[in-house]
RNA sequence: GGAGAAAUGGCAGAGUGGACGAAUGCGGUGGUCUUGAAAACCAUUGAGGGUCACACCUCCGGGGGUUCGAAUCCCUCUUUCUCCGCCA
């Protein structure tokens, strides 16, 4: 969430920057406003109450211990409209802080400088394009149809054990699985990411911090009895790891990798674009995550763009890089960067990839902070993710764009992971 | 799942109702000494709110309670350890 302090200090800087997220703010930024003010006061006034109590609670030790049992116990009495007061006033500064947070929460991030104002996927604008068009045969198939053609992905006997969006990948499609996910974190391993291997279900505290909750909570699969949320994205345990911690200087760079099952509801969603791979309720993907200092943040913001191209350019797919507008953000970020792959015999291109700088939006809610050296105060650190990459539409995409008619031609660099250079 | 024990600063560990935001040791930082280092010695060393800066307030696993006053007593939750049961 958004550091109150910062909205206080630029109030109508908020409010203008929140347009471009097509968010009405107008009316919460003075409502907090106010509400600050207030939860100010009643705190000083809190304060001012205990700090009083304390005094007489302290002399009142020391009549005992002095043997002035009556001194003692006439300073009792003193004590009691404080503390009457003091409770009345602790409801109320609870009560206050329970609706500024409720407000704060509402309030999306800001969206970087450079964002474009826009308020469809028509409105990104494309920032790069790369990598060469196949040329399909006239007889090519979707991914689907490849799939079955080969005995790759069973999108029925999914149905059958789970139900629909959860494909069971079956011989040289496991295979390809695993491939990916090899491929992706050693990649990532040779620019220092450290692998990680969290849990795939989170607590609420957890699903809070990263701004799932209570934004998405409908997109997320809940495990009620335990009280327990199945990860959207690695996103969720991986930053999560850094939840109330104090950074040292000498920490960073913080560079985390990790593989894990994504599980999403998708509730809404139907009709064509949900054909095959294209969206699933369960799928692979290979995350990268970095926490940086507040100044370094658009570097390395970069530097994972740069990165995310990297890999799909060693896949050999054609692509495009978006700079997403303000109405296609994320509630949470500050700046992001779309990856989309053409997958040829559907004549369509499929986001791949998102790579977000939140700014310290995330990091608030985390109570994410850092020391300088020689520097008392914290402050809150930034955090960034990517997909690096998704797996569902990367296979798609070779699936479709790599077939002729011997079957389907593997990508050079993942021949050392797959063993084979053809699926036939 | 059952029985018992425990949770205190970066770490170790004392503190069982009053001067305790917390002894002591280790570690960190600054200094003295030294050509330099080590050792020794001295000083300093948690977080949040608040303030121009102070003052002041809160925090001893989380939440609640008793009390004029709680790290300390009570309730509750969580976690860890030991023993038993079950188990990939």
């Amino acid at each position: 969430m958004l550091d109150i302090r910062f909205i206080k200090e630029n109030k109508d800087f908020v409010i203008e920057r929140l347009q471009i997220k097509n968010f009405q703010s107008e009316k919460i930024v003075k409502k907090i406003v106010e509400l600050d003010e207030e939860r100010k006061k009643v705190q000083t006034n809190l304060n001012d109450t205990l700090s009083k109590s304390n005094k007489i609670s302290k002399e009142i030790g020391f009549f005992f211990k002095t043997g002035k049992i009556k001194e003692a116990n006439d300073k009792k009495k003193e004590t009691f409209i404080l503390k009457k007061t003091s409770q009345t006033l602790n409801q109320e500064l609870v009560k206050i802080e329970k609706e500024l947070d409720f407000l704060l929460v509402q309030l999306p991030n800001l969206p970087h400088i450079s964002v474009p104002v826009g308020k469809k996927p028509e409105d990104n604008i494309k920032v790069k394009e790369g990598g060469k068009f196949p040329i399909l045969q006239k007889n090519s198939i979707p991914h689907w149809e490849i799939a079955k053609k080969y005995n790759l992905i069973d999108f029925e006997l999914g149905n059958k054990l789970t139900g629909a969006g959860f494909p069971v990948y079956i011989g040289k499609g496991a295979k390809m699985q695993r491939a990916l996910i090899s491929f992706f974190i050693d990649e990532a391993e040779k620019l220092n990411y450290k692998e990680i291997m969290p849990p795939l279900m989170v607590n609420e505290s957890s699903a809070f911090a990263t701004g799932q909750l209570p934004d998405k909570e409908g997109q997320m699969y809940k495990i009620t009895e335990d009280n327990l949320y199945l990860i959207p994205t690695a996103e969720v345990p991986v930053t999560n790891i850094y939840r109330n911690c104090i950074l040292n200087s000498e920490d960073f760079p913080i560079k985390n990798v990790a593989y894990t099952p994504c599980f999403r509801r998708e509730a809404g969603s139907y009709g064509k674009n949900v054909r095959g791979l294209n969206r699933l309720h369960q799928f692979d993907k290979v995350e990268i995550v970095q926490i940086s200092k507040a100044e370094k943040s658009y570097e390395i913001l970069n530097e994972m763009v740069d990165y995310v191209e990297s890999l799909i350019k060693k896949l050999e797919l054609p692509y495009r890089i978006l700079k997403l507008c303000g109405g296609d953000m994320g509630f949470t970020s500050a700046l992001t960067f779309d990856f989309e792959v053409f997958s040829a015999s559907q004549e369509k291109w499929l986001e791949v990839s998102s790579v977000s700088n939140f700014e310290n939006y995330q990091a608030n809610r985390l109570k994410l902070r850092y020391k300088e050296k020689n520097n008392k105060k914290t402050k809150l650190a930034h955090t960034l993710n990517g997909s690096a990459l998704a797996l569902p539409r990367i296979l798609a995409a070779i699936l479709e764009n790599n077939q002729n008619e011997n079957g389907i031609k593997i990508p050079k660099v993942l021949r050392k992971y797959t063993n084979f250079e053809l699926i036939f």
